[in-house]
DNA sequence: GTGAAAGCGCTAACAA
DNA sequence: TTGTTAGCGCTTTCAC
């Protein structure tokens, strides 16, 4: 019995599949007893509706399409809940993809999406440069929001963080800290962000006096295991830094953690700061400091422009910059040291 | 230029729109030189064709929905990148919901789901009871199979872990590591499932001589807050186990870390096991003894097993009981210890 | 090999 | 307030 449709409904309440509609959908009210029975007949059947009748009639899906990197970084999968209950309280469903930090199989997400399945994308880009083109393609055939990571040259609206900013909290907090030479872990393929952080990095680093030799600058992943081969390449370079500037909590909790089966701890022996404050970053040993993204605040905004502009497709395009705020754990705690 | 259809390719290339339908969707070869003209009309026109009215004429929507009880869970993400695997090679697209551990949310998840957006369901409920009645309704309307986490009443296909197997494994290891007495950290509340396991402890515990105290099963959540919280609890039991026995990673992994603070160290003063061999299992410190699961293969089994049911919706309800095997690392080695 | 026409289930004009 | 009618964009008989 999953052939229970509109027509079946309005005929066992002696109505019209019009009138039926209406009172269903709550279009309109109508008669409040043949309302009763309508609804009373719909139960009855067992009666669920087709979304995809529906879409294809009303020009919407109700649907929304949300494509992130990796499915595996907590930061993504945190920022997806929150995006998930904004968009619950709008009554729409989410679509979520899952890139695999690949920028084929974005575009592969990113086409299918495109097909009608949804009425905008939310994204945040595997990459800078290569996710543009299909990018570009999705924009003009929907709307579409870029949050936290963004490819530049794609005129979208976008939910950043103020990356300058981030870094140099980051910076100062370990200037203060007196650190005069550090490294710099992270991963530069994943977004314009990520450049822009590498440069400010860099720049507060020398305006504080902290030394950023070349070879401590490791550009790999966001994930544990380039934390932890970026610990061993530190460890070969032979002279480790004071501290370790991580572009991401993972990455930072690899590096740690690998750091501690070549003996060495943290705080103790060198400081370390990750990046992003997923839920983990407060129950490692030890706890780590981070540059915590306002998350709710970033989906928040990226759905309540990403609704804008489905309503009014022709607005100007915005970017939003949010700014972090840094929380200061255990890894960056100044021990008791002889020297 | 949003609104490009079949009917503007096709009168473009100056054929029916049934001719363009059969040559773009690949149904009939037709002449090849109309063929011709009709594909180079759709890519000159950006045509991307509409999947919703594919959708309502075909009654197959091309989606699959999988609802997970945890986004977070890195046990659920890994197995949703295998099904997503999966499903791309069968170009299905998944369409996946975050039940947030809440029997609520995932009742509305599948409601959704139900209407017609999907072709079938792959779920692992949250719940093993309160899950029930939306499972079943759900079930009712579309083709549904359950994958590790089960509701036990629901007569669908089913892809789940040996559990007694598995729970033996872990407690010979023990044994056989002389450990006399142990505690169980779990969470009854997730599954069936959950309950067979904790069964299975006591009794191959009983069996192998090793010592299960009331006090020391501690019952709660799949996470690392839980595991962090059952660390305290431990503690404040006066006497700790020889060994410690989690039902999840991450609650293996909180309780590990906690019980650092606390200034116990794994495998020195404890052991402990945990389950499901996440990624981030092999990257602690120490490393963790795990269970794995066959992710992939549980993953496979499950999309053919719903396949095969959305082709044949009245064969026979399947269940699929997989095994999982002993993963030993450093948190459970012994160490030489004075005694 | 191709076209004409019907219709998937629903909603929105427009009438009544 | 309710019914009639048309049609969203596509696929698929059924003729030719």
């Amino acid at each position: 019995m999953p052939d229970v449709t509109l027509a079946t409904v309005a005929s066992a309440a002696g109505v019209s599949t019009a009138t039926a509609s209406r009172i269903l959908s709550g279009t309109r009210a109508g008669d409040p007893r043949t309302a009763a029975r309508v609804r009373q007949a719909a139960t009855q059947l067992g009666y669920q509706g087709n979304s995809i009748a529906r879409a294809l009639r009303r020009g919407r899906t109700g649907n929304i399409g949300m494509v992130i990197p990796s499915i595996s970084n907590p930061f993504f999968t945190s920022l997806v809940e929150h995006v998930e209950l904004d968009l619950a309280q709008r009554d729409l469903n989410l679509f979520l993809c899952d890139a695999r930090d690949s920028p084929q199989v974005e575009a592969m997400r990113l086409a299918s999406l495109t097909r009608g399945t949804v009425d905008g994308v939310l994204i945040s880009p595997c990459q800078s440069t290569a996710s543009q083109a299909a990018l570009d393609l999705t924009a003009a055939a929907v709307p579409v929001v870029q949050l936290d990571r963004y490819v530049e040259g794609s005129q979208t609206d976008r939910v950043i963080l103020d990356d300058d900013q981030a870094m140099r909290l980051v910076v100062e907090h370990l200037a203060a800290l007196d650190i005069k030479n550090a490294a710099f872990v992270t991963s530069t393929a994943g977004s314009s962000s990520a450049l822009l952080r590498l440069a400010s990095v860099k720049r507060w680093s020398s305006h504080h006096g902290i030394n950023l030799r070349p070879d401590h600058v490791l550009d790999g992943q966001f994930s544990l295991e380039w934390g932890a081969e970026a610990a061993d390449k530190l460890m070969r370079t032979g002279a480790l830094p004071q501290a370790i500037i991580c572009g991401g909590d993972l990455s930072a909790i690899g590096l740690i953690t690998r750091l501690a089966h070549h003996g060495i701890s943290v705080p103790r022996d060198v400081l370390v700061t990750g990046f992003d404050d997923i839920s983990l970053a407060s129950l490692t040993m030890p706890t780590l400091t981070t540059l915590r993204q306002p998350r709710q605040l970033m989906a928040a905004e990226a759905v309540r422009l990403l609704m804008a502009r489905i309503d009014q497709p022709e607005r100007p395009s915005t970017v939003l910059s949010l700014s972090g705020s840094l929380i200061t754990r255990e890894s960056t705690r100044r021990t008791v040291k002889m020297s």
